[in-house]
DNA sequence: GCTCCATACTTTATCGATAAAGTAACATGA
DNA sequence: TCATGTTACTTTATCGATAAAGTATGGAGC
């Protein structure tokens, strides 16, 4: 009456019922008259007729929506480049293969969390997290009660429900480390928002294997958080108490930058002084002067495979596979 | 029986009607017997009740999502900081308002551009545009085809059911013109992307206001696109030809960034001898090096306000004022 | 003329939640 | 004692789309 058409305005418009509608529009087999069809086609035309969703998934007990949480406790939940191009190739790969892409930033303490995860179960079906570990770990649980199948970015969970998507981590923190050991760096300071996000503890972890073949000592500084201001608070102390270290390894490039021009601000060269890297590449990371060493892994392809393993998960009920592990490339520049 | 268990199942765990769970769960005022509540509530706990939002939003007529679109023909379409950061606001917006947002990208060539609207239209409702301005034109009659009251981002259109929300490009770009002429540049380069998206077109104009009242010259270089590489082909090509003009007017922050470094690589000094400076700040424009004179606006602020509008828009079916223009502020720094 | 079978539809029932109206059981007051 | 409420539910109908089953009409074949 005031709202959109449906099914039935249309048929009551043609002198048919809403079945015959819907046959039309679902190219059914029971083949409906070709005077009918045009005339009925017309009708939804005219009407402005288009399917209710709602309606459509209640009948067919699907959702075609795949949800993505992002938990965070910084309202700029998407402040960060990683995130946001895994959200840029699940939501190109959920929209190519006809659902549409639910996301959800989430605070720690929200009360809105369990409603949410009814909301997926029913709606999206599954969850994508990334975000701080702490509010990870409560959350999977409660989404485990509820028997949601998850899918984590950067971190590990072994449960048939939860399907992890990784990056080589380790490998790629080896591989810095060796640049700079190459080059002569013996004393290392490792910036990392904290030292408890698994993916960040596993890059320390291969910095770390590296150092203690090669002799090298290597300081963590937990800065709070990746923003420059807390990056460049944390940096500033460490120099105060315990001097420059030979190198800085950045937890990502957001970091690295902010420490490159602490240091020119002091008139200290990089990387002549001091070496700084970073991590997880900002795409313009080979455009910053100077153009950074860092590791560059495909987040977007990682939100499509984030999108590829759901669609399994939804369809299966669970995963074949729990956990995948992409590449990281190293990234050679200037800044080391 | 196989998937989530729904009201009667939990009713007839009870031994009473799915009303009776139902009226439970919503608070009803039509009292539920203590013994009963209770015996419900356990039910509802031990088999992992969740509502169907599909059944809860067909009886309701509601969607509780709000739809935003985000219109290129990039697949890396949420790579612009800007972009990133108005959805950000608009999903933190949604979650606390206890709607869902849908994000769409969507090609200009696709042809899942009107499936997508009817799912908005009965789903997402509204819809929140960014992107190339031919794909705009088009989908935005296909929109308004359909009725769906729609919210631009950057770029005004008189209709009844579209509320624009920009920002002041043209006062910005001004401002920044300003503080060049003050520095004695008098020759300058205006870095587009496009010349015909219409937030740098305003900001082509404010600098051409400010020229032409100087009496300085502009000439406008089309990148192509915002990337590094299209940007120093175009700087690169243009000083071939051109020669070097006093400033560089950067599009947005990332052509600034692109262009510098070029400048550099060129041992050119910055702002010593060429000016630049971009728009639209990157988080960490203050601290790239030089860092950046720029403009910044409030971009979280602008979709949480497209989601205020859009609930209105929703509520009324329409929009109660059709143009808000945020303001930009000017951000100095070293690079000019 | 009658059966059989396409053709072109219509009817009915269903997905899950819930508003609105109905009902049984018991209590209270005149 | 009987009308009148109140409590604690139950029944029915509905949102829009659609699978499954049902029906009317006309033609082919014997």
């Amino acid at each position: 009456m005031n709202g959109q058409p449906t099914l039935k305005d249309v048929a009551r418009a043609c002198g048919v019922t809403a079945m015959t509608v819907s046959n039309v529009l679902n190219g059914r087999d029971k083949e409906v008259g070709p005077e009918t069809r045009k005339r009925i086609l017309k009708a939804i035309d005219d009407l402005g007729y288009r399917p209710n969703f709602a309606a459509k998934r209640l009948r067919a007990q699907k959702t075609s929506a795949i949800g993505m949480l992002v938990l965070d406790d910084v309202p700029e939940f998407l402040n960060d480049p990683f995130t946001t191009q895994v959200v840029a190739g699940l939501s190109n790969f959920a929209t190519e293969h006809g659902y549409s892409l639910i996301l959800q930033g989430l605070r720690s303490e929200s009360p809105s969390t369990v409603p949410m995860l009814g909301h997926l179960q029913t709606d999206g079906v599954c969850a994508i997290l990334s975000g701080s570990p702490d509010t990870r770990r409560k959350f999977i649980k409660r989404a485990l009660g509820l028997r949601v199948p998850l899918i984590l970015i950067q971190e590990e969970f072994d449960h048939p429900l939860v399907c992890s998507l990784r990056q080589d981590d380790r490998g790629a923190a080896r591989a810095i480390a060796e640049y700079l050991v190459d080059r002569g760096a013996r004393r290392f300071c490792y910036l990392a928002p904290s030292a408890h996000w698994p993916a960040i503890s596993e890059r320390i972890a291969g910095s770390q294997d590296v150092c203690n073949k090669a002799g090298c000592s290597l300081t963590v500084i937990e800065c709070g958080d990746e923003s420059f201001e807390a990056t460049q608070k944390a940096v500033a102390s460490s120099i105060g108490t315990e001097g420059l270290p030979d190198a800085y390894i950045g937890g990502n490039d957001r970091m690295a930058m902010a420490t490159i021009r602490l240091l020119q601000d002091r008139q200290l060269a990089v990387p002549e002084d001091v070496r700084v890297t970073g991590f997880n590449a900002f795409d313009f990371a080979s455009f910053a002067a100077p153009s950074l060493v860092t590791a560059r892994s495909d987040a977007y392809e990682m939100g499509r495979r984030a999108g590829i393993e759901m669609l399994k998960g939804i369809e299966l009920g669970g995963f074949e596979h729990n956990d995948f592990v992409l590449p990281v490339s190293f990234v050679a520049g200037q800044s080391a």
